[in-house]
RNA sequence: UGGGGUGUCGCCAAGCGGUAAGGCACCGGACUCUGACUCCGGUAUCCCAGGUUCGAAUCCUGGCACCCCAGCCA
């Protein structure tokens, strides 16, 4: 029985209003100045437009927080739209994770799930209407031409040969092309508009091509599709988009969506581009952490280490950590790289406050109380929580034999070590105050194997008798009571803060982190730790946030993935 | 010799002509039965050079640097 149901996944708080504001950002002002002089509409209408191509990472979240963000902040909505006009690549096992990523991190776009395959229909009827219109035509050059034909960034393109054919030819010729007369690639239809552009996009940017793949909801009624070109901004429109937000290098493609909104004559959603996330010492480029799944660098896309927004919340971080975090990265045009310590402050904050506190022991070294009576128990009772009593209490078994973590003694330990060492005293957090007497050592390989220590009988629950202080606290666990666990301490995927940006070793793949994972198997956790549910969350004192693995752990062998270490002064000072 | 963007503290980021917010990180110190948390205190003249102005990070001119664009990807 789980004391503390919002420490569950089921319960997680939604995105509110409530959190409170940083700075505000030029997109907000934007929108605001339009409400204010009237510009698109009374309602301000968002969407987050992923491709279901793959998993959501921590940079989506940034756009899927802005995009609900402003339609909530203003009174609007925000549809979810997936943009699926590329059959070879997508799937509907990523639509399906990508809703329940987007739920997870707290956003309901209630009855406003859209497809850009929705909109196969209009888009064609759009098509037909450039065509009439002379704004469009279906060209037989071969891929390879027209990228000829297209030019260089310096140089103007050439017009295609097929650039002049009469309306009725295009329209004959496109719908044989929809009829599937024509095999992929031999065809395309094309906007008629600039080949001279120092705009690339304005070239006579191809607008469907011919692809014989079923589509993973229209099936194979279609073997043309639009081009996200195409496809994009016509869906805003058809959707009544007021703001139409999206990444930088969609910059240049704004006079094209404009163009296409233009000839048809249907409302204009306004479109602001932001800088994309970027975060230290990982990846966020789907190409390249689909790279790490199927090179098998990683373990899934749910692989903890990733900045998969699975990946994160199988590590074990919150929803609410995550909007914190995009709440303070702001949201701007200039392009940079967030420091990855923000998104674990952020974490350790949210985990600071939710987390029920816990003793567990992750590399065990036995501890003998040579005054404590064989066979006796007793129990002491810890709060869950230092600062809220609201969050009860539990049980803790004392015995005479327990584990402490190994880290925790050192025979010859530096200065300002107040931990436990040969003739020293060390409070037991909880419990008693012990003074080491003896180190047993293995005979053959000189390790120790136990500490022998007495107990002072006074310092129950407080100050000894005769009043002295103890400055070091050490975690530990009874030997027999303890739940053997497996550990998993995760660490950064990469070692270079910018593995893509070096240029002696430009594959990123160098770079990663030989030491991500390390596995514990043989730990041992409080009683009370054997019980947890899936994903619930705790802090192990002294070491960091857990929470407990949702693919692994089972009952009779609990796992636990590290979330985050705690912060550590004595480390980083450089002491142990 | 093309087009589109961006340059404010180590990392993010406000500022919109009136004399540089905030967060993270970092460094001190207080507190503490988690070397955690919390709490105090500390740290920039705004890419460069001219100009306009009583006054400029904010306006003008000219440089420089960086990013994006030549998929029938999104």
């Amino acid at each position: 029985m789980n004391k503390f149901p919002e420490n569950t996944a089921k319960q997680e708080t939604t995105a509110s209003s409530g959190e409170e504001a940083v700075s505000t950002n030029f997109i907000r002002s934007i929108i605001a100045s339009d409400l204010k002089s009237g510009a698109p509409a009374k309602k301000v209408v968002t969407r987050f437009p992923p491709e279901p191509n793959g998993f959501l990472h921590i940079g989506h979240a940034k756009s899927i927080c802005l995009n609900f963000g402003l339609a909530a902040e203003f009174g609007g909505v925000c549809n979810l739209r997936l943009d699926d006009t590329n059959p070879i690549k997508e799937e509907s096992t990523y639509a399906e994770a990508i809703m329940e990523d987007v739920r997870w991190l707290g956003f309901d776009w209630e009855n406003r799930l859209y497809y850009a395959s929705d909109y196969f229909e209009q888009l064609h009827e759009f098509a037909l209407r450039l065509i009439r219109a002379g704004k469009a035509y279906v060209d037989d050059l071969s891929p390879e031409q027209i990228r000829e034909y297209r030019g260089t960034l310096t140089e103007p393109g050439r017009e295609s040969p097929c650039r002049n054919r009469t309306v009725e030819e295009n329209l004959d010729l496109f719908a044989r092309m929809r009829a599937g007369e024509f095999p992929d690639g031999s065809r395309v239809l094309r906007a008629k508009i600039d080949m001279a552009s120092g705009n690339l996009n304005l070239r006579d940017p191809v607008m469907y091509r011919i692809l014989n793949a079923p589509h993973h909801r229209t099936g194979d009624v279609w073997c043309i599709y639009p081009m996200y070109d195409f496809a994009h901004g016509q869906s805003d429109s058809i959707e009544g988009v007021t703001h139409s937000i999206c990444t930088l290098e969609f910059e240049d493609h704004r006079p094209l969506y404009d163009w296409f909104l233009d000839q048809l004559e249907i409302h204009h959603p306004r479109q602001i581009e932001f800088a994309r996330l970027n975060l230290s010492y990982t990846v966020m480029s789907k190409r390249k952490l689909l790279e790490l799944v199927r090179e098998k660098h990683v373990d899934g896309w749910d692989d903890p280490r990733m900045p998969t927004l699975t990946g994160l919340r199988r590590r074990g971080y919150t929803p609410g950590a995550i909007r914190d975090f995009c709440r303070r990265i702001g949201v701007a045009k200039r392009e940079s790289t967030v420091d990855v310590g923000l998104l674990e402050h952020c974490l350790r904050e949210d985990l600071n406050e939710s987390a029920p506190r816990r003793m567990a022991v992750l590399n065990p070294l036995r501890l003998v109380i040579t005054n404590y009576p064989e066979g006796r128990n007793e129990e002491f009772e810890a709060p869950n929580h230092p600062q809220k009593s609201e969050m009860g209490t539990r049980k803790i078994p004392f015995a005479r034999e327990l584990y402490i973590e190994r880290d925790d003694f050192m025979e010859d330990p530096p200065k300002k070590y107040f931990r436990l060492s040969p003739g020293r005293e060390v409070r037991l957090r909880y419990a008693y105050i012990v003074r080491c007497d003896e180190v047993i050592r293995d005979e053959a390989t000189g390790e120790v194997v136990e500490l022998r220590c007495t107990y002072d009988p006074t310092s129950r629950g407080g100050a000894p008798a005769d009043g002295r202080k103890v400055k070091g606290i050490i975690h530990w666990v009874s030997a027999a009571h303890a739940v053997s666990a497996e550990v998993r301490l995760y660490d950064r995927l990469f070692r270079k803060e910018n593995p893509t940006g070096d240029r002696q070793e430009p594959d990123y793949r160098a770079h990663l982190n030989p030491d991500s994972l390390e596995v514990l198997t043989d730990c041992r956790v409080e009683p009370e730790l054997g019980k947890s549910p899936q994903e619930s969350r705790y802090q192990f004192e002294r070491l960091g946030y857990f929470c407990v693995d949702s693919r692994d752990s089972a009952p009779a062998n609990p796992v636990f993935n590290r979330t985050a270490t705690l912060r550590d002064s004595w480390a980083k000072a450089g002491q142990a």
